[in-house]
DNA sequence: ATTGTAGGTGTACGGCGTACACTTGTCAAG
DNA sequence: CTTGACAAGTGTACGCCGTACACCTACAAT
């Protein structure tokens, strides 16, 4: 049932997820749900526990700032297979069992590192939602890279936020014709990583 | 309309803002409201105007790093005054004018800083959310002073997420009884913004 | 005096989560 | 073989939600 529940996202959206249509993609009444999970809630956590397995445990004999990396990496990928899941994730204020086991072994990994019991309660603030491979965008450049949109937003955005339109434009790295090719969004995501990584490689008592 | 909505959310929560309950309040009929916004989404567009509207004008006169530093620790203020916002601003795809706006203005204050279009693009993709003052935060340390619960949450995470719980009652910088007096979420904030604003510092060229 | 318009009203629809009482299929204990 | 517990599915109903649509009202500009 979790599984179709995150088939049932994937494909539609989180938005049209109800448990009506759920009962009904798989055949059965919504009532019969309520045997599986107590209400909603408790089936989105549950959703959110798949996907969160779907996360490669730490890779062994690495360095620290290796295995947070690819770690942090492989749960990028699980969220991009399942595009509803950050924003679900982001809704929610306590995490369950499955979460927490992934954190405490994130945590496990600095410590392991080097890191004093506060300095990783720092830094796993400071990687915030990141350490679940999401970034938390707050507006959405890359898409439409249909011109006469593009052409539109230029005519719209010009005037009143020139800044803006310079990054839009010059958007990823390439000479751009109206509007660039829109942003890498992973390499916008490893650049934001390695320079956190980076820091707080700097923030470690040298040994 | 929009204060009263503003109100009425930082009174009683926005998961009970209903246009019903809006309408109501404000003692007309839930329809007149369609009058002013053509849907809800359009009333928590303008419900974040508000609050974007409360984050002070970057100061003049300052270096790049103290502008956005002081700008980005006013938007947290704002936040924390209204705490339904960061979670409506995370559930938007689009920004409204007033959000790109505020984007707009702390582009141009890397940019007066010395930073290359490029790069200050990559800098504002690394603060993310942080650049309206909310940090994503995945779990909630800072809650719950009742040691009774504490002491069960002890019990039970205790054996299966040793590093959580290690984090958890270290807490903040002070010896814990059980759990420690829970996490200081403003030095977090700062923690982190600092980390960020240096590592930015440092990708600067050297003029 | 007319009329356009901004704003408020009333009714109604379809969707949602889920409480509650019920049936049914399965299978181990007597 | 019977029984009865229990897990799983059913059907009905309630209260809430956003909002479409037709209507009304008051007033400002002509």
């Amino acid at each position: 049932m979790l599984r179709a529940a995150v088939a049932l996202a994937d494909k539609t959206g989180i938005e049209s997820l109800s448990m009506r249509r759920l009962a009904e993609d798989l055949g059965v009444v919504p009532m019969a749900l309520y045997k599986h999970v107590a209400n909603k809630e408790e089936l989105l956590d549950g959703m959110i526990d798949v996907v969160v397995g779907e996360i490669d445990p730490p890779v062994a004999g690495a360095g620290w700032k290796s295995a947070v990396r690819q770690r942090i990496l492989s749960a990028r990928r699980a969220l991009l297979r399942h595009p509803w899941a950050s924003q679900v994730m982001e809704s929610k204020q306590n995490p369950t069992p499955v979460v927490l086991a992934y954190m405490d072994t994130m945590i496990g990994l600095f410590r392991a590192g080097g890191f004093s019991v506060n300095l990783t309660h720092h830094v796993m603030h400071t990687i915030g939602s990141r350490v679940l491979g999401f970034s938390q965008e707050l507006f959405n450049d890359s898409s439409t890279v249909d011109p006469e949109v593009a052409a539109a937003m230029v005519r719209e955005l010009g005037p009143k936020f020139p800044n803006v339109l310079a990054i839009a434009t010059a958007a990823s790295h390439e000479e751009a014709s109206v509007v660039g090719p829109g942003c890498d969004d992973q390499y916008e995501f490893e650049f934001a990583l390695d320079l956190l990584l980076d820091g707080f490689e700097r923030l470690l008592p040298r040994a």
